[in-house]
DNA sequence: GATGATTTGTACGTATGTATA
DNA sequence: ATATACATACGTACAAATCAT
Protein backbone atom coordinates (compact mmCIF):
# COMPACT_ATOMS: atom_id res chain seq x y z
CA UNK A 1 0.00 0.00 0.00
CA UNK A 2 1.49 3.55 -1.10
CA UNK A 3 2.08 5.92 1.79
CA UNK A 4 1.31 8.72 -1.18
CA UNK A 5 -2.27 8.26 -2.06
CA UNK A 6 -2.36 7.66 -6.20
CA UNK A 7 -3.24 11.54 -7.41
CA UNK A 8 -6.20 11.37 -8.55
CA UNK A 9 -7.03 12.16 -12.54
CA UNK A 10 -8.26 15.81 -11.66
CA UNK A 11 -5.28 16.51 -9.73
CA UNK A 12 -2.86 15.29 -12.40
CA UNK A 13 -4.76 17.43 -14.99
CA UNK A 14 -4.50 20.36 -12.92
CA UNK A 15 -1.20 19.58 -12.71
CA UNK A 16 -0.38 19.35 -16.56
CA UNK A 17 -2.33 22.51 -17.29
CA UNK A 18 -1.20 24.41 -14.60
CA UNK A 19 2.43 23.89 -16.10
CA UNK A 20 1.62 24.40 -19.34
CA UNK A 21 -0.19 27.84 -18.88
CA UNK A 22 2.90 28.63 -16.23
CA UNK A 23 5.56 27.84 -19.27
CA UNK A 24 4.17 29.72 -21.93
CA UNK A 25 3.01 26.13 -23.65
CA UNK A 26 -1.06 27.47 -23.43
CA UNK A 27 -1.04 31.16 -24.29
CA UNK A 28 -3.09 33.92 -22.39
CA UNK A 29 -6.68 33.73 -23.90
CA UNK A 30 -6.54 30.14 -25.42
CA UNK A 31 -9.67 29.07 -25.04
CA UNK A 32 -10.08 25.57 -23.13
CA UNK A 33 -12.85 23.65 -24.12
CA UNK A 34 -14.14 21.19 -21.86
CA UNK A 35 -14.55 18.27 -23.98
CA UNK A 36 -11.08 19.13 -25.49
CA UNK A 37 -9.37 18.96 -22.30
CA UNK A 38 -11.62 15.43 -21.83
CA UNK A 39 -9.77 14.46 -24.57
CA UNK A 40 -6.41 15.15 -24.48
CA UNK A 41 -6.69 13.47 -21.31
CA UNK A 42 -9.07 10.31 -22.51
CA UNK A 43 -11.53 11.34 -19.95
CA UNK A 44 -15.03 12.28 -20.00
CA UNK A 45 -16.02 16.40 -19.36
CA UNK A 46 -16.89 15.84 -15.69
CA UNK A 47 -13.40 15.97 -14.44
CA UNK A 48 -11.96 18.16 -17.24
CA UNK A 49 -14.71 20.71 -16.19
CA UNK A 50 -13.45 19.80 -12.04
CA UNK A 51 -9.98 20.44 -13.22
CA UNK A 52 -10.82 23.73 -15.38
CA UNK A 53 -12.51 24.98 -11.40
CA UNK A 54 -9.48 24.57 -9.86
CA UNK A 55 -7.55 26.11 -12.31
CA UNK A 56 -9.93 29.00 -12.23
CA UNK A 57 -9.27 28.89 -8.20
CA UNK A 58 -5.81 29.44 -8.71
CA UNK A 59 -5.87 32.37 -10.97
CA UNK A 60 -4.81 30.78 -14.36
CA UNK A 61 -7.78 30.04 -15.50
CA UNK A 62 -10.83 32.74 -16.09
CA UNK A 63 -14.01 30.98 -16.04
CA UNK A 64 -17.80 32.56 -16.65
CA UNK A 65 -20.95 31.64 -16.42
CA UNK A 66 -21.89 29.46 -19.57
CA UNK A 67 -19.03 30.79 -21.67
CA UNK A 68 -15.91 28.59 -22.60
CA UNK A 69 -12.99 29.15 -19.98
CA UNK A 70 -9.76 31.02 -21.34
CA UNK A 71 -6.16 31.20 -19.93
CA UNK A 72 -5.88 34.53 -17.79
CA UNK A 73 -4.47 37.09 -19.17
CA UNK A 74 -2.51 39.30 -17.06
CA UNK A 75 -3.42 42.98 -17.20
CA UNK A 76 -0.20 45.24 -16.94
CA UNK A 77 -1.85 46.57 -13.62
CA UNK A 78 -2.40 43.43 -12.31
CA UNK A 79 1.26 42.50 -12.98
CA UNK A 80 2.83 45.08 -11.01
CA UNK A 81 0.39 44.59 -8.31
CA UNK A 82 1.30 40.90 -8.00
CA UNK A 83 4.86 41.84 -8.19
CA UNK A 84 4.43 44.58 -5.51
CA UNK A 85 2.39 42.16 -3.49
CA UNK A 86 5.18 39.10 -4.12
CA UNK A 87 7.93 41.93 -3.01
CA UNK A 88 5.86 43.06 0.62
CA UNK A 89 5.52 39.21 1.17
CA UNK A 90 9.57 38.34 0.41
CA UNK A 91 10.26 41.28 2.70
CA UNK A 92 8.12 39.86 5.65
CA UNK A 93 9.88 36.69 5.03
CA UNK A 94 13.62 37.59 5.42
CA UNK A 95 12.57 39.99 7.66
CA UNK A 96 10.89 36.97 10.01
CA UNK A 97 14.20 34.44 8.68
CA UNK A 98 16.53 37.92 10.28
CA UNK A 99 14.95 37.41 13.78
CA UNK A 100 14.50 33.27 13.60
CA UNK A 101 17.05 32.06 11.64
CA UNK A 102 18.96 28.80 13.43
CA UNK A 103 22.19 28.73 13.23
CA UNK A 104 22.96 26.06 10.89
CA UNK A 105 20.43 27.59 8.69
CA UNK A 106 22.19 31.17 8.75
CA UNK A 107 25.32 28.80 7.68
CA UNK A 108 24.03 27.23 4.96
CA UNK A 109 21.90 30.72 3.51
CA UNK A 110 26.24 31.80 3.63
CA UNK A 111 27.44 29.07 2.09
CA UNK A 112 25.40 28.84 -0.85
CA UNK A 113 25.51 32.21 -1.40
CA UNK A 114 29.01 32.37 -1.54
CA UNK A 115 29.11 29.44 -3.75
CA UNK A 116 27.25 31.32 -6.38
CA UNK A 117 29.39 34.25 -7.44
CA UNK A 118 30.94 31.46 -9.13
CA UNK A 119 28.08 30.29 -11.45
CA UNK A 120 27.88 34.15 -12.16
CA UNK A 121 31.51 34.69 -13.16
CA UNK A 122 30.93 31.65 -16.03
CA UNK A 123 27.77 33.36 -16.24
CA UNK A 124 26.00 29.88 -16.02
CA UNK A 125 22.32 31.43 -16.26
CA UNK A 126 20.54 27.83 -16.38
CA UNK A 127 22.30 27.27 -12.99
CA UNK A 128 22.34 30.37 -11.66
CA UNK A 129 18.24 30.14 -11.69
CA UNK A 130 18.17 26.70 -9.48
CA UNK A 131 20.66 28.97 -7.05
CA UNK A 132 18.06 31.09 -7.09
CA UNK A 133 15.15 29.46 -6.50
CA UNK A 134 17.60 27.60 -3.54
CA UNK A 135 18.04 30.82 -2.17
CA UNK A 136 14.49 31.89 -1.58
CA UNK A 137 13.83 28.69 -0.58
CA UNK A 138 15.82 29.30 2.37
CA UNK A 139 14.60 32.47 3.19
CA UNK A 140 11.14 30.77 2.93
CA UNK A 141 11.99 27.88 5.81
CA UNK A 142 14.23 30.33 7.79
CA UNK A 143 10.93 32.42 8.52
CA UNK A 144 9.17 29.60 10.03
CA UNK A 145 5.91 30.20 8.78
CA UNK A 146 4.57 27.98 6.68
CA UNK A 147 1.78 29.95 5.45
CA UNK A 148 3.27 32.64 4.39
CA UNK A 149 5.79 30.43 2.64
CA UNK A 150 2.92 29.26 0.60
CA UNK A 151 1.16 32.38 0.18
CA UNK A 152 4.52 33.79 -1.25
CA UNK A 153 5.19 30.71 -3.62
CA UNK A 154 1.59 31.00 -4.51
CA UNK A 155 2.32 34.32 -6.47
CA UNK A 156 5.48 33.70 -7.99
CA UNK A 157 4.44 30.65 -9.54
CA UNK A 158 1.71 32.22 -11.24
CA UNK A 159 4.33 35.07 -12.06
CA UNK A 160 6.57 32.55 -13.42
CA UNK A 161 5.92 33.34 -17.38
CA UNK A 162 7.39 36.46 -16.69
CA UNK A 163 10.23 36.15 -14.35
CA UNK A 164 11.08 33.46 -16.77
CA UNK A 165 12.57 36.08 -18.83
CA UNK A 166 14.33 38.26 -16.34
CA UNK A 167 17.98 36.76 -16.57
CA UNK A 168 18.33 37.59 -20.42
CA UNK A 169 18.70 41.14 -19.49
CA UNK A 170 22.23 41.83 -19.64
CA UNK A 171 23.99 42.66 -16.05
CA UNK A 172 21.22 40.73 -14.78
CA UNK A 173 22.71 37.76 -12.98
CA UNK A 174 25.54 40.25 -11.61
CA UNK A 175 23.12 42.84 -10.12
CA UNK A 176 21.12 39.79 -8.71
CA UNK A 177 23.92 38.54 -7.01
CA UNK A 178 24.49 41.86 -5.85
CA UNK A 179 21.23 41.99 -4.25
CA UNK A 180 21.45 38.51 -2.71
CA UNK A 181 24.36 39.98 -1.43
CA UNK A 182 22.55 42.35 0.75
CA UNK A 183 19.82 40.30 1.84
CA UNK A 184 22.55 38.23 2.95
CA UNK A 185 23.97 40.35 5.03
CA UNK A 186 21.20 42.11 7.25
CA UNK A 187 19.94 38.55 7.84
CA UNK A 188 23.75 37.52 9.24
CA UNK A 189 23.45 40.44 10.83
CA UNK A 190 20.12 40.07 12.56
CA UNK A 191 19.06 42.88 10.95
CA UNK A 192 15.79 42.45 10.43
CA UNK A 193 14.20 46.18 8.37
CA UNK A 194 17.28 45.86 6.48
CA UNK A 195 16.52 41.91 5.40
CA UNK A 196 13.48 43.29 4.42
CA UNK A 197 14.14 46.58 2.87
CA UNK A 198 16.91 44.77 0.61
CA UNK A 199 14.39 41.86 -0.05
CA UNK A 200 11.81 44.23 -1.09
CA UNK A 201 14.39 46.13 -3.42
CA UNK A 202 15.35 42.56 -4.42
CA UNK A 203 12.02 41.80 -6.08
CA UNK A 204 11.44 45.08 -7.13
CA UNK A 205 14.11 44.85 -9.48
CA UNK A 206 13.17 41.37 -10.67
CA UNK A 207 9.72 43.08 -11.29
CA UNK A 208 11.56 45.45 -13.86
CA UNK A 209 13.14 43.50 -15.30
CA UNK A 210 10.77 40.83 -16.08
CA UNK A 211 7.68 42.78 -17.45
CA UNK A 212 10.60 44.85 -19.35
CA UNK A 213 10.07 41.54 -21.35
CA UNK A 214 6.38 41.71 -21.01
CA UNK A 215 5.40 44.16 -22.36
CA UNK A 216 3.81 45.81 -19.24
CA UNK A 217 4.39 49.29 -18.99
CA UNK A 218 6.67 50.48 -16.06
CA UNK A 219 5.33 51.86 -12.42
CA UNK B 1 -30.93 41.77 -20.21
CA UNK B 2 -29.26 42.02 -16.32
CA UNK B 3 -25.98 43.53 -16.58
CA UNK B 4 -25.20 41.56 -13.65
CA UNK B 5 -25.27 37.80 -14.19
CA UNK B 6 -27.55 35.48 -12.64
CA UNK B 7 -25.05 33.78 -10.42
CA UNK B 8 -24.83 29.79 -11.07
CA UNK B 9 -26.29 27.47 -8.93
CA UNK B 10 -23.29 26.12 -7.75
CA UNK B 11 -21.59 29.90 -6.99
CA UNK B 12 -24.37 30.31 -4.39
CA UNK B 13 -24.15 27.18 -3.02
CA UNK B 14 -20.56 28.15 -2.28
CA UNK B 15 -21.41 31.49 -0.86
CA UNK B 16 -24.30 30.22 1.34
CA UNK B 17 -21.57 27.29 3.05
CA UNK B 18 -18.85 29.40 3.14
CA UNK B 19 -20.85 31.62 4.92
CA UNK B 20 -22.08 28.58 7.03
CA UNK B 21 -18.92 27.74 7.81
CA UNK B 22 -17.45 31.75 8.41
CA UNK B 23 -20.17 31.86 10.99
CA UNK B 24 -19.84 28.65 12.65
CA UNK B 25 -23.20 27.00 11.55
CA UNK B 26 -20.99 24.43 10.07
CA UNK B 27 -18.34 23.12 12.81
CA UNK B 28 -14.94 22.51 11.77
CA UNK B 29 -14.52 18.59 11.15
CA UNK B 30 -18.42 18.61 10.24
CA UNK B 31 -18.49 16.02 7.16
CA UNK B 32 -20.08 17.01 3.87
CA UNK B 33 -21.61 14.57 2.26
CA UNK B 34 -22.09 15.33 -1.41
CA UNK B 35 -25.93 13.86 -1.51
CA UNK B 36 -26.40 15.48 1.52
CA UNK B 37 -25.16 18.80 0.63
CA UNK B 38 -27.43 18.43 -3.18
CA UNK B 39 -30.42 17.28 -1.28
CA UNK B 40 -29.83 20.50 0.84
CA UNK B 41 -30.01 22.69 -2.35
CA UNK B 42 -32.18 20.74 -3.84
CA UNK B 43 -30.03 19.52 -6.96
CA UNK B 44 -28.21 16.72 -7.60
CA UNK B 45 -24.59 15.65 -6.70
CA UNK B 46 -23.13 17.08 -9.40
CA UNK B 47 -23.10 20.75 -8.46
CA UNK B 48 -22.43 20.19 -5.27
CA UNK B 49 -19.13 18.44 -5.87
CA UNK B 50 -18.28 21.25 -7.82
CA UNK B 51 -19.09 23.57 -4.81
CA UNK B 52 -16.83 21.33 -2.26
CA UNK B 53 -14.18 21.60 -4.62
CA UNK B 54 -14.38 25.36 -5.00
CA UNK B 55 -14.55 25.64 -1.08
CA UNK B 56 -11.52 22.91 -0.63
CA UNK B 57 -9.65 25.51 -2.91
CA UNK B 58 -10.57 28.51 -0.69
CA UNK B 59 -9.44 26.61 2.28
CA UNK B 60 -12.53 26.09 3.89
CA UNK B 61 -12.91 22.63 3.24
CA UNK B 62 -10.88 19.98 3.66
CA UNK B 63 -10.84 16.91 0.61
CA UNK B 64 -8.95 13.89 0.25
CA UNK B 65 -9.09 11.27 -3.24
CA UNK B 66 -12.69 8.25 -2.11
CA UNK B 67 -13.32 10.40 1.30
CA UNK B 68 -16.41 12.65 2.64
CA UNK B 69 -15.44 15.99 2.56
CA UNK B 70 -14.86 17.88 5.69
CA UNK B 71 -15.07 21.55 7.07
CA UNK B 72 -11.56 22.35 7.80
CA UNK B 73 -10.13 22.42 11.21
CA UNK B 74 -7.63 24.75 11.77
CA UNK B 75 -4.75 23.98 14.23
CA UNK B 76 -3.45 26.50 16.59
CA UNK B 77 0.13 26.47 14.62
CA UNK B 78 -1.93 27.85 11.73
CA UNK B 79 -3.97 30.02 13.28
CA UNK B 80 -1.06 31.76 14.35
CA UNK B 81 0.60 31.82 11.08
CA UNK B 82 -2.61 33.18 9.40
CA UNK B 83 -2.77 35.88 12.01
CA UNK B 84 1.11 36.41 11.50
CA UNK B 85 0.90 36.29 7.46
CA UNK B 86 -2.63 39.00 7.81
CA UNK B 87 -0.19 41.16 10.20
CA UNK B 88 2.13 41.37 7.52
CA UNK B 89 -0.06 42.15 4.72
CA UNK B 90 -2.06 44.95 6.76
CA UNK B 91 1.17 46.11 7.78
CA UNK B 92 2.37 46.52 4.18
CA UNK B 93 -1.01 47.96 3.01
CA UNK B 94 -0.76 50.84 5.93
CA UNK B 95 2.67 51.58 4.48
CA UNK B 96 1.75 52.20 1.19
CA UNK B 97 -1.33 54.04 2.40
CA UNK B 98 0.43 56.10 4.17
CA UNK B 99 2.69 56.71 0.94
CA UNK B 100 -0.26 57.06 -1.44
CA UNK B 101 -3.13 57.83 -0.15
CA UNK B 102 -4.79 60.94 -1.16
CA UNK B 103 -5.72 64.19 0.82
CA UNK B 104 -9.47 63.38 0.24
CA UNK B 105 -8.78 59.64 1.74
CA UNK B 106 -7.11 60.94 4.54
CA UNK B 107 -9.32 63.21 5.56
CA UNK B 108 -12.25 60.36 5.28
CA UNK B 109 -9.87 58.48 7.53
CA UNK B 110 -9.46 60.73 10.05
CA UNK B 111 -13.05 61.40 10.33
CA UNK B 112 -14.33 58.21 10.41
CA UNK B 113 -11.88 57.39 12.95
CA UNK B 114 -12.17 60.43 15.60
CA UNK B 115 -16.32 59.61 15.52
CA UNK B 116 -16.02 56.25 16.07
CA UNK B 117 -14.25 57.42 19.55
CA UNK B 118 -17.93 58.07 20.40
CA UNK B 119 -18.57 54.08 19.93
CA UNK B 120 -16.14 53.00 22.26
CA UNK B 121 -17.31 55.16 25.50
CA UNK B 122 -20.75 53.83 24.68
CA UNK B 123 -20.39 50.21 24.77
CA UNK B 124 -21.69 49.98 21.17
CA UNK B 125 -20.24 46.54 20.25
CA UNK B 126 -21.85 45.85 17.37
CA UNK B 127 -21.66 49.20 15.92
CA UNK B 128 -17.75 48.98 16.72
CA UNK B 129 -17.54 46.14 14.53
CA UNK B 130 -18.95 47.77 11.23
CA UNK B 131 -16.64 50.89 11.78
CA UNK B 132 -13.78 48.26 12.31
CA UNK B 133 -14.51 46.74 9.51
CA UNK B 134 -14.85 50.29 7.04
CA UNK B 135 -11.70 51.59 9.02
CA UNK B 136 -9.75 49.02 7.72
CA UNK B 137 -11.65 48.61 4.04
CA UNK B 138 -10.55 52.86 4.10
CA UNK B 139 -6.82 51.49 4.56
CA UNK B 140 -7.11 48.82 2.01
CA UNK B 141 -8.58 51.21 -0.50
CA UNK B 142 -6.06 53.74 0.22
CA UNK B 143 -2.93 51.34 -0.20
CA UNK B 144 -3.90 51.55 -4.31
CA UNK B 145 -3.24 47.86 -4.80
CA UNK B 146 -6.18 45.68 -5.31
CA UNK B 147 -4.34 42.57 -5.12
CA UNK B 148 -3.00 43.37 -1.99
CA UNK B 149 -6.05 44.27 -1.05
CA UNK B 150 -7.97 40.89 -2.32
CA UNK B 151 -4.93 39.28 -0.15
CA UNK B 152 -5.27 40.10 3.05
CA UNK B 153 -9.40 40.45 2.84
CA UNK B 154 -9.58 36.62 1.93
CA UNK B 155 -7.35 35.77 5.15
CA UNK B 156 -9.10 37.88 6.84
CA UNK B 157 -12.30 36.44 5.99
CA UNK B 158 -11.05 32.71 6.94
CA UNK B 159 -10.44 33.80 10.64
CA UNK B 160 -13.42 35.72 10.40
CA UNK B 161 -15.15 32.99 12.95
CA UNK B 162 -12.15 33.68 15.60
CA UNK B 163 -11.78 37.30 15.40
CA UNK B 164 -15.47 37.75 16.05
CA UNK B 165 -15.20 37.30 19.60
CA UNK B 166 -12.22 39.18 20.25
CA UNK B 167 -14.11 42.37 21.29
CA UNK B 168 -15.89 40.56 24.14
CA UNK B 169 -12.64 40.90 26.32
CA UNK B 170 -12.88 43.73 28.31
CA UNK B 171 -11.08 46.98 27.38
CA UNK B 172 -10.69 45.53 23.83
CA UNK B 173 -12.87 48.10 21.86
CA UNK B 174 -10.92 50.35 24.22
CA UNK B 175 -7.62 48.99 23.13
CA UNK B 176 -8.12 48.80 19.46
CA UNK B 177 -9.33 52.12 19.52
CA UNK B 178 -5.91 53.34 20.33
CA UNK B 179 -4.17 51.29 18.32
CA UNK B 180 -6.38 52.30 15.66
CA UNK B 181 -5.22 55.91 16.67
CA UNK B 182 -1.34 55.09 16.15
CA UNK B 183 -2.41 53.65 12.92
CA UNK B 184 -4.02 56.53 11.81
CA UNK B 185 -1.48 59.48 13.19
CA UNK B 186 1.26 57.88 11.29
CA UNK B 187 -0.86 57.77 8.14
CA UNK B 188 -1.56 61.26 8.54
CA UNK B 189 2.22 61.90 8.78
CA UNK B 190 2.98 60.21 5.66
CA UNK B 191 5.07 57.70 7.82
CA UNK B 192 5.11 54.83 6.14
CA UNK B 193 7.33 52.91 8.52
CA UNK B 194 5.64 53.52 11.37
CA UNK B 195 2.15 52.94 9.93
CA UNK B 196 3.55 49.63 9.09
CA UNK B 197 4.45 48.99 12.75
CA UNK B 198 1.61 50.03 14.47
CA UNK B 199 -0.47 48.13 11.90
CA UNK B 200 1.69 45.12 12.88
CA UNK B 201 1.45 45.76 16.56
CA UNK B 202 -2.48 45.65 16.01
CA UNK B 203 -3.35 42.71 14.35
CA UNK B 204 -0.86 40.83 16.52
CA UNK B 205 -3.68 41.91 19.51
CA UNK B 206 -6.32 41.06 17.51
CA UNK B 207 -4.63 37.41 17.28
CA UNK B 208 -3.93 37.68 20.92
CA UNK B 209 -7.02 39.00 22.00
CA UNK B 210 -8.97 36.38 19.02
CA UNK B 211 -6.73 32.85 19.76
CA UNK B 212 -7.30 34.10 23.73
CA UNK B 213 -11.03 32.66 23.06
CA UNK B 214 -9.78 29.81 20.48
CA UNK B 215 -8.32 27.67 23.11
CA UNK B 216 -4.96 28.15 21.21
CA UNK B 217 -1.73 28.54 22.78
CA UNK B 218 -0.13 31.66 22.79
CA UNK B 219 2.48 32.54 20.66
C1' DG C 1 -10.85 -10.40 7.93
C1' DA C 2 -14.87 -10.68 4.85
C1' DT C 3 -19.26 -8.72 3.49
C1' DG C 4 -22.80 -5.37 2.86
C1' DA C 5 -23.87 -0.43 3.00
C1' DT C 6 -22.33 4.06 1.88
C1' DT C 7 -19.82 7.39 -0.72
C1' DT C 8 -16.95 8.90 -4.17
C1' DG C 9 -15.22 9.00 -9.22
C1' DT C 10 -16.45 9.03 -13.87
C1' DA C 11 -19.29 8.51 -18.12
C1' DC C 12 -23.02 10.05 -20.61
C1' DG C 13 -27.61 12.21 -21.80
C1' DT C 14 -30.58 16.18 -21.97
C1' DA C 15 -31.83 20.98 -21.44
C1' DT C 16 -30.42 25.62 -21.69
C1' DG C 17 -27.72 29.33 -22.79
C1' DT C 18 -24.29 31.64 -26.20
C1' DA C 19 -22.33 32.58 -30.47
C1' DT C 20 -22.41 32.70 -35.44
C1' DA C 21 -24.07 32.35 -40.29
C1' DA D 1 -33.51 38.88 -36.86
C1' DT D 2 -33.79 33.78 -37.05
C1' DA D 3 -32.01 29.66 -37.18
C1' DT D 4 -28.27 26.56 -36.59
C1' DA D 5 -24.28 24.96 -34.32
C1' DC D 6 -21.92 24.53 -30.26
C1' DA D 7 -20.59 24.76 -25.23
C1' DT D 8 -22.00 24.61 -20.73
C1' DA D 9 -25.07 23.23 -16.50
C1' DC D 10 -27.13 19.72 -14.39
C1' DG D 11 -29.26 14.97 -13.75
C1' DT D 12 -28.70 10.11 -13.71
C1' DA D 13 -26.28 5.60 -13.88
C1' DC D 14 -22.78 2.54 -12.59
C1' DA D 15 -18.08 1.11 -11.16
C1' DA D 16 -14.61 1.46 -7.68
C1' DA D 17 -13.11 2.76 -3.22
C1' DT D 18 -14.08 3.24 1.69
C1' DC D 19 -16.40 2.38 5.93
C1' DA D 20 -19.00 -0.33 9.32
C1' DT D 21 -20.48 -4.45 11.03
Amino acid sequence: MPLIRPGTTVDSMVATLADDIVHGRLAADTPLDEGAIGNRFGVSRTPAREALRELNAMGLVQRLPNRRATVTLLTPKKMREMFEAMAELEASAARLAAERMSVQERQTLADIHHKSSNLVQRGAVEEYKDYNAFFHRLIYIGCHSDYLAELVTTIKYRLAPLRRAQFELPQRLHHSWQEHDRIVSAILEGDGLGAAEQARAHIAAVGQASTHFAGAEQL
